[in-house]
RNA sequence: GCCCGGGUGGCGGAACGGUAGACGCAAUCGACUUAAAAUCGAUGGCCUGACGGCAUAUGUGGGUUCGACUCCCACCCCGGGCACCA
């Protein structure tokens, strides 16, 4: 007999020829028989080409991989498709430092991409491979601003903008993180006035939010974007400056506190801050306070538990609910961003004006009291912001339940012209503009005379010039491109200047999954029959870390290019999963810890096979999961003696087909390893379906344990049929050396083999092992008959010797009887 | 502070309210080998030479139940998200 040595370099190699040549994993727009019910769009976050690939790359594709095989074994056409996030600082910076265009590291980084996703093995249609700095890509990524741009839902303004001194550029709110550090390069992020171009996704709020409950989403992602988008309901109540004649509107969502107002404060970058003490002995203490505030960082500023400043301005406003004239502050704890950058403030009954009216001795007045008795009403107790019945609120509402309060006292407001109820939301408008260089420009041309002009869509796409310098300097590196930048304007033919701003390269991914449906159209950025085909992702695989930006702005795409009628569904990814980190020795894997393990060292090791299956092996793939070499030499044996033995079989038995001469009619060990096979064609299928690969490939290696420990005792056909079954079942997980067991055993290609069906009658078995308990205690088990009924399993039960020995002497007072499982004896 | 996850052997992890620890790693012993590696087999709390038996056990404390890793209440620890959003 000839050894047999598995070889994961050959069986790689030489499928991966075949699956190339053959474009096995392509599949075509056009409907067949089956329409379209029988599609699947399964797909991963697009790579950011950054380097090689590294081990969170590998469990992200080797999981989706293994949802696009089992989907096809389902019968469906399955589009999984790949392509790279190729716009972005770290390619820029690389050329800052080098000279080297970003074009030609981010190719390099591609290639890089390309080899290791075929050296593992992937199934990828690479028909449709695209990159985002593509111009035939970043020419729709054009068009789709100038779409959002006619619509009103892109423009321009000057804003207080989050700007890192450090990669001399804007950054979204979302791109800054707790500290008030930039997202990327960890410096403390400042404040600068400047005009730039937003995208008005704070109109989607509302939609945002709601459709959240119509996708099939991991629970926390959907809590995560709640909280950013942060609704709240409430009202707008207007307190009026007699003095000067000014309405000011705040927003609150307690207008049931509205009678415990006792002062009102503004932000310091409210507008009316300084026209309200001009002239006044204020006005320079004010103006000092808020020069002082606006130059406070981010994290200076947004510490809640930093002590309460500010400063009065000498003026009052005036509480509509009781005619009170309340005095007027400015102070850092209010934000311009929020509501309306001004709020009442009720000292009794929110720990900020609370904190604030201490420090500066105001009146705090209670207007609430816990239900169930005024005894509670210390001054200890404040601030008390729960539930309770008014007080001190006039005799119209004293006594009232707070919450029935709110709703009256809105109502009141309401038909005095004093407010109204209102709804507010933490959500911003998504700032795109980015003063660098590697990114798509904004297709915008300012003139003189006409203003701001969109180029028209004929001279699209408006291509990223080279340059020289790529260094910031405060300005996009494009504005140095003179010759670029001076251009004629579209509409009066005069001279004209282009915006130097590229978009950020969240732009750029909001929309690649629509490009992958229709990736060669050069005439539109999508034909909308090849949306209808495979729109929308069934089935969306990344990381956690996007929860909030990504897969955000995804959706508000979705929703604005649908309601321009360019999309017929509201939402691009129906389903979704996030997979858990990988870690090395408890520690995220960084260069500088040194705890770095490469795919494609691994690979190089012990196969592609064997990274994959241990990668989803080693734990439930939602959950982070800490990398051990260890481990991965347990798979390698595992894959190892699967394929030895299989080899070792199909020697014997050749090539014999699919079809397989087994039946339930067999006896003995055959039989039982029949069973065993059926056993785990329901389980793997089963832990599929809910994304439990760990326990799918346990199945199939007790499967293997069954096989190897029966291989002397069985017929060479249930051998050959248990084994084919496993590589079936394998397939998804290692589809190399699957494909080359299943067509050593049977002649064909797994592939194209229908998914297993497990048997019903083999699932169950004549005789099973009956436990019994004695108060719940495991006392014995004993054989019992498939079909026996409640009192033939007690009567087997009583009989089981352990069982007598602890029911001597004692009174059964209960029988518990689950057939097929148990029984339990209630003694006293 | 608020909102999510999660605490099970030496380790990663299994377990529709029903045999806790599947599967894998590590360890120990044995077979094969001149030897090692690889491979194959066995073992895994305590008592017993063994047959067997016994108890303990899923972060802590209560509760519901014939029966709880699983459900309920309170608490502790770890990880993540949000956080002066009125």
């Amino acid at each position: 007999m000839a050894e047999h040595v598995y070889d994961p370099y050959e069986i790689e190699s030489r499928w991966q020829r075949v699956w190339a040549q053959e474009r096995t994993w392509e599949v075509s727009n056009e409907h067949d028989a089956r329409g379209s019910d029988g599609n699947a769009y399964v797909l991963e976050m697009l790579p950011y080409p950054s380097g090689e690939p590294h081990i969170g790359h590998l469990k992200c594709y080797a999981l989706g991989d293994a949802i696009a095989h089992f989907n096809r074994r389902l019968g469906r056409r399955v589009l999984h498709p790949m392509g790279y996030d190729a716009f972005g600082l770290p390619a820029e910076n690389h050329a800052i430092k080098t000279g080297e265009h970003p074009r030609d590291s981010t190719a390099a980084s591609i290639a890089s991409f390309q080899r290791q996703f075929r050296s593992w093995g992937i199934s990828i249609d690479w028909s449709r491979e695209l990159a985002t700095h593509e111009p035939s890509y970043y020419r729709w990524t054009q068009w789709i601003f100038l779409q959002l741009f006619r619509a009103g839902l892109a423009y321009r303004k000057e804003a207080a903008v989050k700007w890192c001194p450090h990669d001399q550029t804007v950054l979204a709110n979302e791109q800054v993180d707790a500290d008030g550090r930039c997202e990327r390069c960890g410096h403390l992020v400042e404040v600068r006035q400047l005009e730039q171009w937003f995208l008005r996704i704070t109109d989607f709020a509302e939609r945002l939010l709601n459709d959240l409950d119509e996708i099939d989403w991991p629970a926390n992602v959907k809590t995560m974007q709640r909280n950013w988008i942060g609704r709240s309901e409430g009202a707008e109540v207007t307190f009026r400056c007699d003095e000067l004649g000014i309405d000011y509107p705040v927003f609150t969502t307690r207008p049931d506190t509205l009678f415990g107002a006792t002062f009102f404060v503004m932000a310091p970058e409210h507008p009316d801050v300084l026209r309200l003490v001009e002239g006044t002995e204020h006005e320079h203490e004010v103006q000092e306070y808020v020069n002082t505030a606006l130059n406070e960082t981010n994290e200076e500023r947004g510490n809640a538990e930093k002590p309460k400043t500010g400063v009065a301005l000498g003026r009052t406003v005036t509480n509509p609910v009781n005619g009170e004239q309340i005095p007027m502050f400015v102070a850092d704890y209010v934000l311009m961003e929020y509501g309306t950058g001004a709020i009442m403030a009720v000292p009794a009954h929110d720990e900020r004006d609370h904190a604030f009216a201490t420090a500066f001795g105001l009146p705090i007045r209670r207007v609430i009291e816990p239900a169930g008795g005024s005894d509670a009403a210390d001054a200890g107790e404040l601030p008390y912001t729960g539930d309770g019945v008014l007080v001190n609120c006039g005799q119209e509402f004293d006594g009232m339940a707070n919450r029935d309060a709110l709703g009256e006292i809105v109502a009141w407001l309401d038909t005095e012209g004093k407010g109204h109820a209102s709804v507010n939301y933490k959500l911003r408008d998504w700032l795109i503009s980015r003063q660098r260089y590697w990114g798509a420009p904004i297709p915008i041309v300012n003139c003189e005379r006409c203003g701001t002009v969109p180029v028209p869509d004929e001279q699209l796409p408006v291509e990223l010039p080279d340059i020289e310098d790529y260094t910031p300097k405060g300005r996009s590196p494009l504005a140095a491109a003179e010759q670029w930048v001076n251009t004629t304007c579209p509409e009066c033919g005069g001279q004209a200047r282009r915006e130097t701003d590229t978009m950020d390269t969240f732009v750029d991914s909001s929309w690649y999954f629509l490009r992958y449906c229709d990736p060669h159209n050069d005439s539109a950025a999508w034909d909308p029959e090849a949306l209808r085909e495979w729109m929308p992702v069934d089935q969306y695989i990344g990381g956690v870390e996007h929860a909030i930006l990504h897969l955000m702005y995804a959706r508000f795409f979705c929703k604005a290019l649908a309601d321009l009628g360019h999309l017929d569904f509201q939402e691009p990814f129906a389903a979704l999963f996030t997979q858990g980190m990988v870690t090395k020795d408890g520690a995220k894997m960084s260069k500088s810890r040194g705890n770095v393990v490469s795919p494609a060292s691994i690979v190089e090791r012990v196969g592609a096979d064997t990274a994959r299956c241990y990668i989803l092996f080693v734990g439930p793939p939602d959950q982070d999961a800490d990398w051990s070499d260890a481990g991965v030499e347990g798979v390698h044996r595992f894959l190892s003696r699967l394929w030895r033995l299989a080899a070792e079989t199909a020697e014997r038995t050749g090539a014999a087909g699919e079809q397989f001469d087994v039946s339930p009619a067999m006896e003995g060990e055959d039989l039982a390893l029949l069973r065993k096979t059926h056993w785990a064609i329901d389980k793997v299928g089963g832990d599929l379906r809910r994304f439990a690969f760990n326990t799918a490939i346990a199945a199939v290696m007790e499967l293997l344990n069954d096989c190897s420990r029966l291989r002397d005792a069985v017929e060479d056909e249930t051998m050959r049929f248990a084994l084919a079954s496993a590589a079936s079942l394998l397939f998804p997980f290692a589809p190399h050396v699957c494909a080359d067991i299943y067509e050593r055993l049977t002649g064909a290609r797994v592939w194209e083999a229908d998914w297993p069906h497990a048997e019903e009658e083999l699932l169950e078995t004549d005789a099973y092992e009956l436990v019994c308990q004695v108060n719940g205690k495991l006392r014995d088990r004993v054989q019992a008959a498939a079909g026996a009924g409640p009192d033939e399993l007690k009567e087997l039960c009583k009989l089981a010797p352990n069982v007598q020995a602890h029911l001597d002497g004692k009174e059964i007072v209960k029988e518990i009887v689950v057939p097929g499982k148990l029984v339990n004896l209630v003694v006293r």
